[in-house]
DNA sequence: TTTTTGTGCGTAAAAATTACACTAAGACTT
DNA sequence: AAGTCTTAGTGTAATTTTTACGCACAAAAA
């Protein structure tokens, strides 16, 4: 939960949370949003569940609350136990922790916390992201991620094998923005998957699958040669990504 | 849980289960064991998690106390909310679990029911199992499943659909004794995914990745020519298995 | 002994993947 | 305004992978 956030009413579910990785794509980088506790901790977004609530829609929901952003894809990628998550305090979160909890008032997020976890990873535009932040949220490239609270690193390390494996099946495309160039979608690829692209064999097999749309304009204010912008179909995306998309 | 089985004590997570969707394969067809509560409900097996318990260790216990087997590969594929459960009972099951309840004091399970509940898939031997069903288990094939307790249908459903997406990186030789024909192994393939294969490229094809050790016995006893058995190298299989195996 | 069924190994055809080189457009420099 | 530089945009050939299929032989059944 967001620190000041309100407390856990009667209506949800005590032993269970739902944590959200949510990825965005700048800058030819895959980028977390990360939630800031104070000077030092961080954490992913996270919240309760309504006992009379689907999950997908608590973790639509909790993502709604914590970044103000909707309609974002969302994934369910595997459930964390583990025990008692007090134990994965350090002393030093501890005391910092309690020292705001005591201006907070979340003593009760911190040590009666669920036990377990579902994770999600969400794709989202980037650029729809960064003008709602308010300071305490941030974006991390994410080989920089610092010592999270709970198991969170280990959450993003999940979420990423997940994202690879789901690749084929997956609307990646809603990481980029509505209108992109080929060579944006190409880079997303390549970050993603850690690896490149023949640039005409990229391009020649994404149009294969007849799901983008050329459209009349081009991409301005970029360095050298405008490239043409592209669209989704996104009936014909969904379509193909029943099949798999493969790479 | 199992009908009688103990009442979940203190120790246990409460708004928390695990369900197991256990596949085994025999006579050329895909399996589930179902649970019987009386003579017409039917559940998976299911159980509940320790507070200390890592889930997947949790997962394999209840197999364990469910069916008696252990070392079973227990794989998580989705964790399932959708609120109330008990709106999810009929008048008629109702009735039938009520009468059982005065006899068997499962009360609490039924009223008091998990509202999450995390789904497992298992891989086993069908022949290890068999000897241990005292009646209150039945293999059922996959495409006979009759109406289930719970949302348990769903979870089926959803199981396979798991299992053949991660096809290619899962152990699936554990739902063949340890020794095996080469028949048997493309018999499972084809069974899990519904389509058909050349004999002759898929002895190919598996024989290609070099985790299939021949064995110098024959399989005796069958029709026509005996076909060679062979077993699995279990690290050159895992090797395998980590860069996916394709089909 | 003959028939039936399935194994085991090969080769040929088809399909998918990979490698590769030039021209054009816009931005920047001088 | 001309020249330079960087990136966009495109097709074809070579290679590899996948699929199709022929045939000899072994074992069990008739």
């Amino acid at each position: 939960m967001k620190p000041g956030s309100p407390q856990p009413s009667d209506n949800t579910i005590k032993e269970v949370s739902i944590d959200c990785v949510m990825f965005g794509f700048h800058a030819d980088e895959l980028k977390v949003l990360l939630l800031k506790w104070n000077e030092i901790d961080w954490s992913l977004p996270r919240g309760r569940i309504f006992k009379s609530e689907p999950i997908a829609e608590a973790a639509s929901r909790v993502l709604k609350e914590t970044t103000g952003i909707q309609d974002v894809f969302l994934q369910q990628f595997h459930t964390f136990g583990a025990a008692d998550r007090y134990q994965n305090y350090t002393v030093d979160q501890k005391n910092r922790l309690l020292d705001n909890k005591s201006k907070e008032g979340i003593e009760h997020e911190l040590f009666h916390e669920s036990i377990i976890s579902i994770g999600f990873y969400a794709l989202v535009d980037f650029g729809k992201v960064t003008p709602n932040l308010t300071g305490s949220y941030q974006w991390c490239e994410i080989s920089a991620i610092p010592d999270l609270l709970f198991d969170h690193n280990d959450m993003i390390e999940l979420a990423l094998v997940a994202l690879r494996k789901d690749l084929r099946y997956l609307p990646i495309a809603k990481l980029l923005p509505q209108k992109f160039t080929l060579r944006e979608m190409q880079k997303l690829y390549e970050t993603i998957l850690n690896r490149t692209f023949d640039r005409r064999n990229f391009h020649k097999l994404l149009m294969s699958y007849d799901f983008l749309i050329k459209l009349p304009e081009k991409k301005t204010g970029t360095a050298n040669k405008s490239p043409h912008l592209y669209q989704i179909d996104l009936e014909k995306y969904e379509t193909a990504l029943q099949d798999g998309i493969s790479y």
